[in-house]
DNA sequence: TATGAATGAGGGTTCATTCAT
DNA sequence: CATGAATGAACCCTCATTCAT
């Protein structure tokens, strides 16, 4: 990779970067390109020779980093002996609550952005090409947990679903309760939700 | 009231309905005070009088759709004899479903501007002085129901977060099933979550 | 006086009092028709029955004002012994300074807005017709004191804009010295102005 | 300087000028920032690229006004072969009363926004950097003039008020005399207020 | 590739004034 | 006399986008 190839990957995650940390920061709406290219230290126009315009950056910071949270999540998972499918996702689930949980800001970030359509896109076609398929790496574990599902995909969208809508008021505004009290109440569901679709 | 009231009220009444049908039509973020002004045949300080900005406006929308709906659905329960609790959540569930499977706009709306914190607000101190108090509407099924539940409160988030955020997709986009394939999964889990909050 | 025109003076009043207290407050740009009104506790079309515009009633107040300033100290005059015209005229001089480094607020009002046209038309026919006219008590002061003017007019023009115009940058900022510093040489200056207009 | 430096200094310029034109013949009231950028004939954009709001474009303009007045008088002055400091600085003064009797619109705009502290700011830190400092000159003026003065500061801001304010309503509406006959009693009191000061 | 000055439509908001009640 | 809802022109300012350099 030359020098200058190496410097316009530079420009890149500069502005990529400055997004993600003043979309955090200020939100979206109240971010300007201006804002963008002034922290990144770039000119304006750079910023239209990357990206299309606020929307297009927004929405590979969502796969990148949804796609970064859920592959740590299954490296954990990888770490410890957990042998039973139903523990398992719990355990991914579990991971990723903690992680918001800690990190609010990417809480917000991707709860009003992350929709299942980006979602499985984000998921199953990685930003980078070195990145893994998350998306094939639930598979894998359904095929490997010696049960049989009926619809894989459609249990993963309800486990999605209510997680990622629940959490959010509890996190941010311990509304109904916590996260903590909401944990056993959320991670029962899950269970029974996996257990109705097994054959 | 006067007659000047009444054409105040007239006023304001024109405002809101036709900033809904804007919001439905261009989004939030593409329709402006102007638009709205123009449409409703006020000028544009008018709007001033009778809201603080386009946001004000919005609240106080959804606020009064989602009562409507939720008045609606109780409403239309109260013609059937349903016994069971179970049954009784079950089928409100299933009326706002079908409500917003006919109206899309109206799902679009909704879920993009109702959390937990709107909701609540909304449907326990709503607008109107005359509109029910939804959410005692839900304490009282409870009450009669001949069930002790542990924490009713949480009981109905994770329902209304479920169905709430699991349906946008599948009635818009059909993903990752179309709603009536999803309905029997939703409605068991929302079986299941009663179930197990019940003493 | 009857009632309704009680009544009458009481808005009037209520107007004008409120009007000086926000145009010293907030400054006379800032201070909007609403605010008079609403503060004043009348309705906005009442404004209009009393005055033209905010322009008006500000040239009324700072006529007001400007006359109650001067023939307080004219009446403070009338206490003291003080015999000779040039101190006479230093006293009432003191008198103002004094009472405007108290009221920093009526300071910057009467500075902003008392030219030497508003002063000698406030002065000599002043809004209330039991108030005094200020400048013929001046002229009988010339008159009194035994000494000849070549143009009293003229001389108390050339005090006026003097001490108006110091004292400004001397109370409020102390630029380019504190007011007691600066009084000597003011006074010193007046004395010099008198002396040298004596025929 | 590039071809685009120099247009940026142009546009700057024109924003400028025509400010100050249209300042002069509306009042900067009634100027509003489209007049200023119709009639530059920018974009309204662009004057927010080079100035904050109407009040910068104003401070920037008394300022620059002010130095190139003084400076001119005191450029005249060198012309002259006057040698004592008192008549120097009458004719300084008088430089300027002339000056502003030929152009009432600039003494309206200068009298207006004028202040000992914009006054002392705008003569000591110029715009340009090739202006010459104007208070500097006056010091060197104090200095070679073999006298000894007590507060040398203050004495020019006695004899700056005193001039400012007097011939404002002198050369506009003639009152309470013409600014020619005005001018004997005004450098008689300029002479008094320098003699004072000297040690 | 990279720049950043220039654009200008259009956003939200204010407020003096009117007039039917 | 008094009201205050309604007006709507006019304001300031933002900011995504372009394009000559």
């Amino acid at each position: 990779m030359g020098k200058l190839d190496l410097n316009k990957k530079q420009k890149r995650e500069s502005l990529l970067n400055t997004a993600f940390h003043l979309f955090l920061t200020n939100g979206i709406q109240k971010t300007t390109i201006s804002d963008i290219v002034k922290e990144a230290g770039v000119a304006k126009g750079t910023f239209y020779l990357y990206f299309k315009d606020k929307y297009d950056i927004r929405n590979k910071l969502v796969s990148y980093k949804a796609s970064q949270l859920f592959s740590a999540a299954i490296q954990a998972l990888e770490q410890e002996k957990i042998e039973v499918i139903d523990d398992q996702i719990i355990f991914i689930a579990d991971y990723v609550v903690d992680r918001l949980t800690e990190d609010k800001s990417l809480l917000k970030f991707l709860s009003k952005n992350l929709g299942w359509g980006v979602f499985k896109s984000a998921l199953i076609s990685p930003s980078s090409s070195d990145d893994a398929n998350v998306y094939d790496s639930y598979l894998q574990l359904i095929a490997a947990s010696g049960c049989e599902f009926a619809e894989p995909e459609l249990m993963l969208f309800l486990i999605i679903e209510l997680v990622g809508s629940a959490i959010y008021n509890s996190i941010l505004y311990e509304e109904p309760v916590p996260i903590q009290e909401l944990k056993p109440h959320l991670y029962d569901t899950i269970g029974y939700i996996i257990k109705s679709h097994k054959k």
